[in-house]
DNA sequence: TATGAATGAGCCTTCATTCAT
DNA sequence: AATGAATGAAGGCTCATTCAT
């Protein structure tokens, strides 16, 4: 076979996109490391180079889907002129536009699988513990701002919203069919709306799509 | 060598008593069918002349456990002399007991483990979908009773606050030290009296630690 | 692929002496498992099922060949009616034998292979410690006899004899050509004889080589 | 990365130290070649412009701790005031105090390891090969003194003495405990000394610690 | 009902070596 | 003289499952 050299990180990002793309396909168990290779076109040694072990890329494919979430959001996160309330209206909008265009997963998880129990979990923790303080932050400015009044604690809240949403709303875990999904997505926005203390309707999800459209 | 016949649903039992303990101990996929017949001191066929695989043993763990905990906690929620807030404290309470004294995961599961993420899941949706309708009928007849001022989806609602409590809780899972984890313990009963509208301080899970003492 | 059903010790022993033989003419590292397996026509999940690993079996084959050997000169040993120096003359007769018969090893051992280091060190300490003893009480008598006339420790001189005569004569080790091995395999007499302060010419290999005719 | 030019002498030193000392410490199948490289802080490619393989640099290993230890012992061989008997007591002495100075091995070797019988058949034969003639000129030397009274080859004498002498002590080979290394260095003394017809006492390993005091 | 020998596919990983730069 | 990315063969081992008895 005609040896191809490129830049290390290169061929490191190559790696990465097909060991996402297949273990979201078929699953971090039933991916094998030559599948990802064969996927890349580089021999197996090729793949021990770059990674110590499947478990290793494993987790570099998380912590690059985490870091890539958080680059997303941050510019909105990040907004000055942008109140509490419509940046977590932005962020779940946003979130949600993902979801229905085949991204299978809940916030920021591209790599859902049926079977996929051991990644997701890998991600889930990792998702929850990058993304609450962000959240959190929003949530302090939404107590000075005065559009939340609530006198939880931010960072606790931030977590407890998070991990409802990333796991209630995840389709692949409960099976829920589109109308069971479409019901739960409703009634979010008014768990997270009372947890805050937002104003009535904040947070209903049926208002942001039509304001997208 | 020596062929010892009991009888089937003793020999079933004991299958899933020790495949039980073996998941719990050793995860899913860390469990061989070898070590569960290994512990019950059969042989390799006998495993296989009761259960077509070993996915499906992993089934019928799952689900007696769930009927376990039905079981466990139909009292509580049959109760007619018990309001519903006293309801949920009691069931709370009673989790919790069983946390302390070393079963490892949150409500109702005894199957986790750090490298157990396929039978959490497994058993995730069926608690919900098993223990959400209970919880939703203690929330109907706390609305009634006026304990509960919420118009939010009692099934939904349940739903809802069963998920967040189930795997925001889960130490195995987070990663949570001592110190975090009882954070969590204090905070989520402030978020499910927001959620369910009851009085402040109703779901102070301080107080019940107290009044079990 | 028909599954043939044996008795278990019978397969043992057919796995035991594919090993052996594939040991001995590939060495110990040249050998896969898929080699042994193919040999005796079994699946590769056989031999795990009799052995834990390829270790085991390589301790398997030596325990076996030093206990073969054990027995092969155990009657000689063990004769009433022979004197010392006869006991030893025949045992290295014996020996050479099977050495003169294309068995390639010195003493008792066929397992002997260039490449072969790793299970020849195992055989060696294994031969001397079994071994040892066995001559050390052949020493004692002809102390007592009188035709062996040393105060040395028995024990003592049956182990360095064994280990000289194991390794000096090792023609796979120190690559020997035939005229060579023949003028150790004289000297060695001499040493053994002048050890035991036995009588000169008792271990006279060129007269047991004659006598054999 | 920085790429550091130096002599070539020097480097295929430093490949030939970390080789010795890795193969010392891991064996020589567990010492893998990128260990070598990284010890040195050269890259894999370095390696082979230095070495055509992985057997040659052992060869080369081996063969430079002969030659290193035939030099340290020449000055006693060819000391032309040291009686024969004086000669033999000193090397043994040298080599002694090398072993207890935490070399691991027998004679000229520090490339002991308990899985490193490749390393160690290869150097055994060597060793015999290059220092029996060493040997072989000193009992010459004693016979015509008078102080050593045999008719035995020199030679083949030497070979004997030093084969029983590397094998017969090596510790990690028989896994000796330290009582059982003890009773065979005080044993070795006297078949050296009966096989060269020496006066009794000559080489008692003990007088030789006492002196050394 | 129960046994346990037998299957076989498949997987992760290691590592000596090569070669374009 | 040196780099280090790339190769690819090979190998030990696990384990769910089957089946003759």
């Amino acid at each position: 076979m005609p040896r191809i050299v490129k830049d290390p990180e290169v061929r490191r990002q190559e790696l990465l996109d097909a060991a996402e793309k297949l273990f979201g396909t078929k699953g971090y168990a039933g991916t094998a490391v030559s599948d990802i290779v064969r996927e890349v076109g580089v021999s197996q040694g090729t793949f021990y180079y770059y990674f110590k072990s499947k478990d290793e890329i494993a987790d570099a494919v998380i912590d690059r889907a985490v870091e890539r979430g958080l680059a997303e959001f941050a510019p909105i996160a990040d907004d000055g002129g942008l109140s509490a309330d419509r940046k977590i209206l932005r962020i779940i909008a946003h979130d949600r536009r993902g979801f229905d265009h085949g991204r299978m997963g809940g916030l920021f998880s591209r790599i859902h699988h049926e079977e996929n129990a051991f990644l997701h979990q890998k991600l889930l923790a990792r998702v929850v513990r990058k993304f609450a303080p962000v959240f959190a932050r929003i949530i302090e400015q939404g107590k000075q701002e005065g559009c939340f009044r609530t006198d939880k604690d931010a960072a606790l809240a931030a977590e407890f919203l998070l991990t409802g949403y990333q796991f209630w709303l995840d389709a692949a875990l409960f099976r829920w069919n589109e109308e069971e999904l479409e019901a739960r997505l409703t009634a979010i926005g008014g768990f997270i709306e009372t947890i805050l203390g937002a104003e009535p309707g904040a947070f209903d999800l049926k208002r942001i799509k039509e304001r997208e459209n």
